[in-house]
RNA sequence: GGGGAUAUGGUGAAAUUGGUAAACACGCUGGAUUCAAAAUCCAGUGCCGCAAGGCUUCUCGGUUCAAGUCCGAGUAUCCCCA
């Protein structure tokens, strides 16, 4: 092999990249702009395959639509505050800021190692004051709007780490990191109020068809819009001055058979009850000590409280109907209260089946007879039309909703009502290491803004880790401050932002980094929305509905213009390795592993190895590789293309060894023609000489302009593997061209110009090589995609398929658009046809032009 | 339990509107080169069969001159929600 270093020519031409400043972007210009970004990273220190995959996808898009004429914004920069840091700055001592800034700073060497067209001038992390200063000012803007409020909800509460866990921090009902039973704690939290843009929210997901489908679902049902009816019924006896229950439900057309009421542990009523009946309270706190997930609640067993109270059925005379306090009724859907019909709904049969309550069929099966249906253990959820159940007999059960809201309304029992699955947003963390809410407490004028001269309210610098809970909290220099409107002691809000919060507008401040204010709008008008943005479908939801959301709130208070942030989203799929574990069940990294016959044997004791599943590259699994490692010793183009060549971008990826080496491979090949490259001939091919080459030179010629053409328009599909497949028969075109002479050099280095212009997006730095190797002084990276003949995508003959009764016999070579007539002709005459004919009468013959002739008999 | 996606050689995958299934690569086999190996180059490689030929896109059924692609039923895997 040759002395080829790729990470030598590689830095060699990052060196030179950066010096020319080649991938600034221009605010406001003559050529159409391009907002491409990738989701930032958090700083955790290293990059992973992960990044190295998203930011390989990014980079092709911003690289293509340079080549294509666009002014192009590809910014990167840091979500830099969250937990690792404070983990960090427990486990070692280091405070959090410095960490985060040392991880920054050796995770930017890695990036650049990539050879990434960022516009690094833009460069921020959201740790920085001059960032969250204009998150604390629009927080202060919501707030004045409505936007913002304080309320107090329900939190998972970890009594050992003393603060408040996420969802998914809670495992099997213990926290994550101490191992003990949460407890539900009701506290005063802030909220953004994202419910207020719902309709919004979910009727634009039409208008994002530059989305993929799946995650416009996502979007969709976590929105949950639900239509149903609100209904009272009427309690037997007043409790405490409550008449009647109010419950939500879907199935308005199932009322006739409700047999109980349920009502949520934090229900009123339950309320009422606890005040005088200890067992309620004990149920209550029982429930309490489940999670606050709906997960947790759904797969908790499902318990109820007898009240021994009584509602009215508001349809059926005379029914009385038992309420219950049941633990998987959620207070904050709905009204906290349902009604239960066993028949058609699982949990209510279960839960009918464990307290011997009645099960009435309502709606019959489409086909079955009334009086043979019967629910046994499977509640019956499908369609159908609707039995028992008085003057509704027979309709079905679409029409038995309609029918039924109407006669409560017209009745005064109940209302139509709309109901949406999505909750406020709950932004506050007890955290140390995000960004201060803006808010002071006041004994006397309660809750007041900081004012916006006082922001940004930094973080203070010395904290202690060694007591739990948040550090701010008993940080009392920080905390006590006066109040800013009647000057007497007061208190600083000590939650910090959810991490989401910074996510939620960076892509605004990208627009306009260094600006004093958030962003300017005249810039954002310019930009906005995001042409293409890249990431994992793990924020399929959250951060992209955040996100959505933050658009129009920041709108709606003056900010910008704009409802859709994101215009284009790309979702890859996971990068993921084969696991493998010694006999004892630890596992190993790929490179303390071995091939060895068919198994594996680990290199450190040459025991064998078991082979586990191909998944998602963890540490846990340490079923990874280091991109790092990677880069070094094959070089960020092998890398990357790597990472473009088999799977198309949403698919998984399954990084291999071999894989790998077959890139590498490549890369040489690639690399051997920019050693042998020709220098610039004196003059380039023209259109008018195409008839004087040779079959040979005309192949490579037609073979090259194609390949321009095949690539970009599966880079405009992002079928990138498809890309890198024309690459590899385009440059077998040209390893195996040996024709010799002026011309047909010429015709060699005309075909590794347009090579370098098609590799550039892809591998850019071997692209370059072989580029300036041609003879160009400018760079590659910064040079026009290729305009091609067009006369040469175009065969003068065709191949095509002979059929008999539908199965290809042979093929024939036919000049293109040959007339229909000589076409079946030309097939008739075949010793093929008639040899599969076998004398049959012919009844038909179909052609499809420059394809397919089919002789059927 | 609900919603969705996917299923094609030994492997990753192509097949843009129903029109030549398996492009491109990995792996494997054989050969050249080499003292030997690596690298490189050449040839072969869906399956069965010596061959002629037959079969093949998860399974079963349907529509069509023609189905990987459309329709119906089922199975498996993954994702989201619960």
């Amino acid at each position: 092999m040759t002395d080829f270093v790729p990470s030598q020519l590689e830095e060699k031409w990052q060196i030179a990249w950066e010096k020319e400043k080649s991938f600034c972007a221009e605010d406001f210009s003559q050529k159409p702009k391009y907002y491409v970004l990738e989701m930032f990273p958090y700083p955790s220190g290293r990059i992973h395959m992960g990044h190295v995959r998203n930011y390989t996808l990014g980079d092709v898009i911003a690289r293509f639509k340079r080549a294509k004429g666009f002014n192009v914004l590809h910014p990167m920069g840091w979500d830099a505050f969250g937990l690792p840091a404070e983990n960090a700055a427990i486990e070692r001592n280091i405070h959090p800021a410095e960490w985060t800034k040392q991880n920054i700073t050796s995770m930017k060497n890695q990036l650049k190692s990539m050879g990434l067209s960022y516009d690094w001038k833009r460069e921020f992390a959201t740790c920085e004051p001059d960032y969250f200063k204009h998150e604390q000012l629009m927080f202060i803007k919501f707030l004045e709007k409505g936007l913002a409020y304080r309320k107090e909800s329900w939190v998972n509460w970890d009594p050992i780490e003393k603060t408040v866990l996420a969802n998914e921090q809670v495992i099997d009902g213990c926290g994550w990191r101490s191992g003990v039973p949460v407890e539900r704690r009701k506290l005063s939290q802030w909220f953004l109020n994202i419910t207020r843009y719902n309709d919004e929210l979910l009727n634009s997901i039409e208008k994002l068809n530059g989305w993929p489908e799946r995650v416009r679902l996502m979007q969709h049902n976590w929105i949950g819009k639900s239509e149903g009816a609100q209904l009272k019924f009427k309690l037997e006896k007043a409790i405490d001055g409550l008449t009647d229950i109010e419950v939500f439900t879907t199935r308005p057309d199932t009322i006739y058979g409700a047999s109980f009421i349920a009502v949520s542990p934090n229900h009123k009523l339950a309320g009422h009850l606890s005040a005088t009946n200890s067992d309620v309270s004990k149920f209550i706190k029982e429930c309490n000590t489940l999670g606050t997930s709906e997960a947790a609640i759904e797969q908790a067993e499902k318990k109820g409280f007898e009240t021994k109270l009584f509602v009215h059925h508001p349809l059926i005379n005379g029914l009385k109907v038992p309420v219950y306090i049941a633990n998987f009724v959620l207070m904050d859907y709905g009204t906290g209260a349902i009604f239960g019909c066993p028949a058609h709904d699982q949990r209510d049969l279960d839960f009918a089946r464990k307290y011997n309550l009645p099960v009435k069929e309502v709606v019959c099966p489409d086909g079955q007879s009334s009086k043979e249906f019967s629910v046994s253990d499977v509640a019956y959820t499908g369609s159908g039309t609707l039995i028992n159940s008085g003057d509704w007999d027979g309709l079905d059960i679409e029409k038995a909703k309609k029918v039924a809201i109407d006669t409560l309304e017209a009745t005064n029992l109940g209302t139509r009502k709309i109901t949406y699955r999505l909750r406020d947003w709950g932004v506050s963390r007890q955290r140390y290491w995000g960004c201060p809410i803006p808010i002071i407490h006041c004994p006397k004028c309660g809750i007041v803004p900081v004012s916006e001269n006082d922001l940004p309210v930094k973080l203070p610098k010395n904290i202690e880790f060694d007591t739990p809970g948040n550090p701010l909290n008993s940080h009392s220099e920080w905390k006590h401050v006066a109040c800013p409107k009647c000057g007497e002691n007061a208190e600083r809000e000590t939650d910090t932002f959810d991490t989401f919060f910074e996510s939620s507008w960076y892509f605004l401040r990208f627009v306009d980094p260094k600006s004093q204010d958030a962003f300017d709008s005249k810039k954002a008008d310019y930009w906005m929305p995001v042409d293409q943005y890249i990431g994992g479908v793990e924020h399929a939801v959250l951060h992209l509905l955040y996100s959505r959301f933050f658009t129009r709130a920041l709108s709606d208070v003056g900010y910008l213009n704009l409802d859709e942030p994101f215009s284009g989203l790309m979702t890859q799929g996971m990068v993921c390795h084969q696991s493998f574990k010694t006999e004892n069940g630890q596992w190993l990294f790929p490179s303390e592993v071995k091939r060895h016959g068919k198994g594996f044997l680990s290199v450190l004791d040459n025991l064998p190895v078991q082979v586990g599943r191909v998944e998602k590259m963890s540490k846990s699994k340490r079923n990874v590789v280091d991109p790092e490692v990677i880069i070094k010793t094959y070089g960020a183009d092998t890398a990357r293309l790597f990472m473009l060549s088999d799977s198309p971008p949403d698919r998984d990826l399954e990084w291999t060894e071999s894989g790998v080496e077959g890139s590498f491979r490549f890369i040489n090949k690639i690399y051997k023609l920019t050693i042998g490259a020709p220098k610039k001939p004196n003059h380039q091919i023209k259109k008018s000489e195409l008839n004087s080459l040779s079959n040979e030179e005309l192949n490579l010629i037609k073979t090259s302009h194609r390949s321009v053409r095949i690539i970009e328009d599966n880079i405009e599909r992002f079928s990138f593997n498809k890309c890198i497949a024309q690459l590899h028969i385009f440059v077998n075109a040209i390893t195996s061209f040996d024709q010799k002479g002026e011309k047909a050099k010429r015709i060699k280095h005309h075909a590794l110009e347009l090579l370098a212009h098609v590799l550039a997006p892809f591998v850019p730095h071997i692209a370059e090589e072989l580029w300036s190797n041609l003879g160009n002084s400018e760079f590659i990276s910064l040079s026009q995609w290729p305009n091609i003949f067009e006369s040469l995508l175009i065969d003068d003959t065709v191949e095509v398929a002979v059929q008999i009764n539908g199965k290809v016999r042979t093929k024939i070579n036919l000049p293109l658009d040959l007339p229909k007539e000589r076409v079946e002709a030309a097939a008739l005459s075949l010793h093929e046809v008639k040899k599969y004919m076998d004398g049959r009468e012919i009844k038909r013959i179909i052609v499809v032009p420059n394809r397919i002739v089919n002789v059927v008999g």
